[in-house]
DNA sequence: GACTTTAGTCGCAGAAGGTGACTAATTCGC
DNA sequence: GCGAATTAGTCACCTTCTGCGACTAAAGTC
């Protein structure tokens, strides 16, 4: 036993933030306030009353200025490992913003997923637990769609769908189970990219789909 | 504020002992010590540098006599809700047992699902997150083998996989799919259940699966 | 021995999925 | 101005998967 165990057990809520640039993940960090070389997730001490789903939000909020498109939590991470906040356990949040209205705060960064720089253990199970969050919520909720700006073209959707699921879609395939889904409705407008055929604008299309159906199931692919 | 404001925050693990009788799920739930009339959850406060998975399979031991077969967190519980632990915040995890095996500790009684005595509104929160779970986790962990025993018929599978969706399956297209997912293997004894014709009993085939193809996907039915 | 009950399989019809080739609308080079 | 290049969007074909009824198999019951 060592001498920690007389000491009542805390806790801290950590929240990964996580956008989409352009074919890559990026996590918000946090610039080490005692040790300005180093970097950690957003996290806080929830207040007396302060349920966790706020406590994290709040902490989006100190970050980014506005609340995330989407929040979930990811669970509670102990084992030992280090934290900044000394904390024995911290529950962890998944956010998701679209990286357009993304801007950070003062001593804020966007790192891309695959060019951390050195975290705590804890911290960076944390990280990895999203990341696998997120691509096992792919098919039940419309988490790619809180990466993107409210309108899209479908190239773009699938795009997003291919980074997060980190294979290729086939064109056809992707937009015919995108019909079946009824997840987009097309609007009126018209984006023009540079050289190429202008694209259809869409949008997300909320719980009122007709069908009821089944689930999205984008395992099609190229093998 | 309130006065609560200045102490630290604390945690507690508690277990959700999940177990399937004839078609109905069971939860474990340990009598209170103090007022005999009430149940809870199993939980633990952790020693220190005793981690959370730690702290919870000791839980169900202490429950039980011996670990799950099966366990995995649910997530950290919060939200200003009563516990009995008075902890301001409590990390559960869903543990699964066989039936045949699972025998009670003296003070600790299954409990169907559709039938808990008062619960704190915490508790029955991670009751209904941990029914969630096993849902969703059908297609991606072999939860359903979990609690069944070592060797089983496919009757037996089936009836376990339709009490865990809440849906009916034909038997033919269960086959099937089941065939296609290497999930199971023959055994060369056979079980004769009174009438009809004996069942060839099976056991769960771990990862050994030649082909590594795609998950399983349990969702035709009976509309 | 006929009937009932449970186990296990077959095969068809229709739906869903993988893929290449096609048309459409724009910019770029010259 | 005009053809090449580029990106958007659709079609049709064929394969695989799924829902489902009907069938055979092996036991017990009376």
């Amino acid at each position: 036993m060592r001498d920690r165990s007389s000491r009542t057990s805390s806790f801290s809520v950590d929240v990964v933030l996580v956008t989409a640039t352009r074919n890559e993940l990026a996590v918000l960090l946090a610039r080490n306030s005692s040790d300005r070389e180093r970097w950690s997730l957003p996290w806080r001490s929830p207040q007396a009353g302060e349920s966790l789903e706020i406590a994290a939000t709040r902490s989006a909020q100190d970050a980014l200025g506005e609340a995330p498109n989407w929040m979930e939590q990811i669970g509670a991470f102990g084992d030992g490992k280090r934290h900044p906040s000394e904390s024995d356990v911290s529950v962890a949040y998944l956010g998701l913003v679209p990286h357009e209205t993304a801007s950070p705060r003062a001593g804020y960064t966007w790192f891309q997923v695959a060019d951390l720089p050195p975290l705590s253990p804890r911290q960076r199970a944390m990280v990895e637990s999203a990341a696998k969050t997120i691509q096992s919520r792919l098919d039940q909720a419309p988490v790619a769609f809180r990466l993107l700006p409210n309108t899209f073209t479908l190239s773009e959707l699938q795009q997003m769908y291919e980074l997060l699921m980190g294979k290729r879609l086939h064109k056809a395939s992707f937009r015919r189970a995108l019909q079946a889904a009824w997840l987009v409705e097309p609007t009126d407008e018209w984006r023009s990219e540079g050289r190429g055929r202008p694209a259809q604008l869409f949008r997300y299309l909320p719980k009122k789909k007709r069908r009821p159906h089944r689930g999205v199931r984008f395992d099609f692919l190229y093998p």
